[in-house]
DNA sequence: ATTTAGCACTCGTTGATGAAGAGTGCTAAC
DNA sequence: GTTAGCACTCTTCATCAACGAGTGCTAAAT
């Protein structure tokens, strides 16, 4: 295990170069007032500290920098989240204290003052739409062949979908059809749709309506419905001020990946619930190996709704940007159930 | 006014600088094969090309690049828009033969096609939904105090919104309400929404609906709907392979400006059909000071829809580019029509 | 009157060189 | 166990010269 002194030098590196992002020497590490020992001696330890594993050197005559290993470490051992500072608070709950016409408008400004607080980028992955319930039905009617068919689910989530319709199908008919449907899928939860549709519905339908066959093809296309969770983000640039992207090769990599939303829905979505801290190669994807996600989630009613991350280079200010995305989560999922509860 | 001899020289230019994205020199002016005069007599046409402010030196011993006045003239009397070639229109072709459920994921597409296409970065604004009028309009209760009111268009665009109920408002009250709505605003302009529910809806509604007041709010809120339209992108990361933007200031810049959506829509929307081309500062937009921007229309019906746009680096390949915007534009009009025509 | 060859000149690019500075690692002294 | 001292390493930065692409001008050729 590591001495006193040891944990001691570590974090007083790591928490040098998050904020100066340059290999830390061992006189600026002697001078800190916290510290007392010669340089000779901190390079004792920090060469130590090297074969151990939490520092890297850059090359040899530069100071060290914390490797992989080390921010795990810092992140596991060392570090306490930073309290966040009353403006802080106050930007966060000035946001929310706004109206908003939409769950997902909620979710984007999330991201947004997630982004501005860290200066880091966000990712928020909109509700996930398949644990909510459908609360009404409509198909709407819009040219001869077309219509547009709308979900809408008990967290006040709206999927709209254009489907051709039948031809020559009665108005009165699809009428028939709608109120059948709101009568017997209300409170089935979305992702069951599909298997109610055919166990249950085909048969009340079969009884009540002329085009049987014309009619399922156009509820299959309904309900066919994209499960694909929307991505939001903010401050995509924020990260270009870190000097770790001062090179337009990275940058292009990076925001290639941005534009692959599935992608991205796939790194962020998290396992379970609470925080989770991906910090370079755990990520577990290449073009992420020299950034650390921090993911957290949100909730309406203690359910699960959706995730939401920060990404930032693996040297970031974690206390801080856990403190804010703690705060965040609660405060969001606060926000939500108010808004949602049944 | 220029000499034919000019013309063919400018024109080589033009298309060299724009192929290769390297100053021209004499010499290799000389050497194309319908150009058939010394490197000398290049040099003295260069040199009046400059005085006539159609070319400019980046430095005294470099070769000429083209002015922004030179790619005007270029653009307007020296190229032709290039056919497409059967792989581009059969690229083309095949995208649109995919079943959308929705007319924005058309648009999306055609954002897509039109970045791989171009290798620039193509922005596409969704519909203008003030020109569509109201097909139905539903208020479905979520909880005890929010609903989710939801407008469908003739185009079958969908556009909703979470409302606040007021308290203690009864279910069948505001089933009659949207029905009187339905029955008085339909095939109404989104635009006159408002200003139909103060000067009409009003009064009916005041006789049948106890609650008057609260539901009024309510309706306002509704209303309020914002205009704003949905911008898409695509092949954001496009445009970084262009050798001008190998500065990560520039890039930050860029994408900056890529994060506000108001300030684009603003910029793209054209003042009328057909095509816009802006060389430079013509965008008078700082930051687009050497960017050329397209941008073409579609409409339904011959009614105008909306916009699209490709963004590059001055050095565009307008020919090509052309092309392809004009086909497009053609074909995503007779895509729409055909599915959303009365 | 054009066109072109020839040549001096300009200016950015590249690569080599060396001094400066930051930091290490080792040894020996405290 | 701690620290002072010092040689050594490696990057950074500025300087300098050689190179080459391209121009502009002059004078000769057509």
């Amino acid at each position: 295990m590591l001495t006193e002194r040891q944990l001691l030098i570590l974090k007083a590196i790591i928490d040098d170069y998050i904020t100066h992002a340059e290999p830390v020497g061992s006189r600026s590490v002697s001078k800190r007032e916290d510290i007392d020992y010669s340089p000779a001696t901190i390079r004792n330890e920090m060469s130590d500290l090297e074969e151990l594993g939490f520092l890297e050197k850059p090359h040899s005559s530069a100071g060290r920098i914390p490797s992989q290993k080390g921010y795990r470490y810092y992140v596991d051992h060392l570090l306490s989240p930073k309290e966040l500072t009353s403006r802080e608070i106050s930007d966060i709950k000035s946001v929310f204290r706004e109206r908003f016409s939409e769950i997902e408008e909620v979710i984007q400004q999330s991201a947004k003052i997630l982004s501005n607080l860290t200066s880091y980028t966000s990712i928020v992955l909109g509700p996930e739409v398949f644990e909510s319930t459908l609360k009404q039905i409509q198909i709407v009617p819009i040219s001869q062949n077309s219509a547009v068919a709308i979900i809408v689910t008990d967290t006040g989530h709206v999927e709209n979908q254009t489907v051709s319709l039948p031809n020559g199908l009665d108005v009165n008919e699809l009428e028939k059809v709608v109120n059948i449907l709101n009568d017997k899928l209300k409170g089935v939860p979305l992702v069951h749709l599909r298997n109610k549709l055919t166990s249950e519905i085909g048969r009340v339908l079969e009884k009540y309506i002329d085009q049987y066959d014309s009619v399922m093809t156009l509820l299959n296309q309904t309900f066919l419905s994209q499960q694909n969770e929307k991505v939001f983000f903010s401050g995509k640039t924020n990260i270009l001020a870190q000097p770790e992207f001062n090179d337009v090769e990275r940058v292009k990599r990076l925001f290639n990946i941005f534009e692959e939303d599935a992608l991205i829905s796939k790194l962020i979505r998290s396992e379970g619930k609470g925080m989770t801290i991906k910090i370079g190669q755990e990520n577990r994807f290449e073009p992420f190996d020299d950034c650390t996600l921090i993911t957290a989630t949100y909730s309406v009613d203690g359910k699960h709704m959706g995730t939401f991350g920060i990404l930032g280079p693996t040297r970031m200010e974690y206390p801080r940007v856990i403190g804010i995305m703690d705060y965040l989560s609660k405060d969001l999922s606060k926000l939500l159930t108010n808004r949602y509860q049944k």
